[in-house]
DNA sequence: TATAATAATAGTAATCATTACTGATAACGA
DNA sequence: TCGTTATCAGTAATGATTACTATTATTATA
């Protein structure tokens, strides 16, 4: 992977924000610095840093990938009434804790991503 | 709301699998007993049962909506490798007993919904 | 039971986030 | 410095989902 200027621009932005921004607000943000930066580079360059590990994405209901540049462990809580995304570290994870941030939960969604059996068993023939 | 064949069969569907089909799996198997279903309606009631609460939306990283009629608490597993998507439920939920299945877990995303702070107190005034 | 009001449908067009494509540009090893 | 080729800007294409419209079906009521 060569260096580029455009990557290393929309790498900064997305961690310098404590926000969990879209696409487009990436984009936005970039070309204030980078005024000719294409919307596709954005794209292009977020699949890049995501498949790298470099950030995390964030899959939500308003059908908007949000990226996060913050690999620390953690979990989010959105607010379904103005899709604000805000993080929630270990010692906030517990339902009391949270309460306590003024957040008021009604439900969660818990996915954890890894390997079936199956694949499992594939791998250790074909790969 | 009237009550609609099509609507009763959708549910039915969704009600009926223990995988988490996407709209257009759905639309496939409705098609089956109601041949002239359409695609179009088959979107709208599961949004429709969605809002309802009468069943459940996943966002995945394959960017279409999975579905799902368990309502009882529990969270999933998606295999990164094939994408299938594996429920876990409360005594499977620990880390140990995940991999009792067989399953390798090497990421997790965890969010909680509900009103954040800010809209609470909005809506002390407003509503 | 017949009828009127209107929710829901089938079929299709539109939307919108994301991805693919293409000729030009820039990074970087030799 | 030069050649290779990753990356870019700009734009077209894709694909899941939603909106639209004329028609049909549900259901409350006479």
């Amino acid at each position: 992977m060569r260096y580029s200027r455009q990557r290393e621009l929309i790498t900064n932005v997305i961690k310098g924000r404590k926000d969990h921004p879209t696409a487009d607000m990436i984009y936005n943000s970039a070309r204030e610095l980078e005024p000719n930066i294409s919307l596709g580079t954005v794209y292009r360059n977020l699949k890049l840093l995501a498949d790298e590990g470099v950030i995390i994405t964030l899959e939500t209901e308003d059908k908007r990938l949000h990226y996060d540049g913050d690999l620390s462990r953690h979990s989010h809580f959105i607010c379904s009434h103005c899709g604000k995304i805000i993080d929630l570290f270990k010692p906030s994870k517990t339902p009391v804790q949270i309460s306590e941030m003024g957040l008021k939960v009604t439900g969660e969604k818990c996915v954890y991503y890894g390997q079936c059996a199956d694949c499992a068993n594939q791998n250790e023939i074909n790969f």
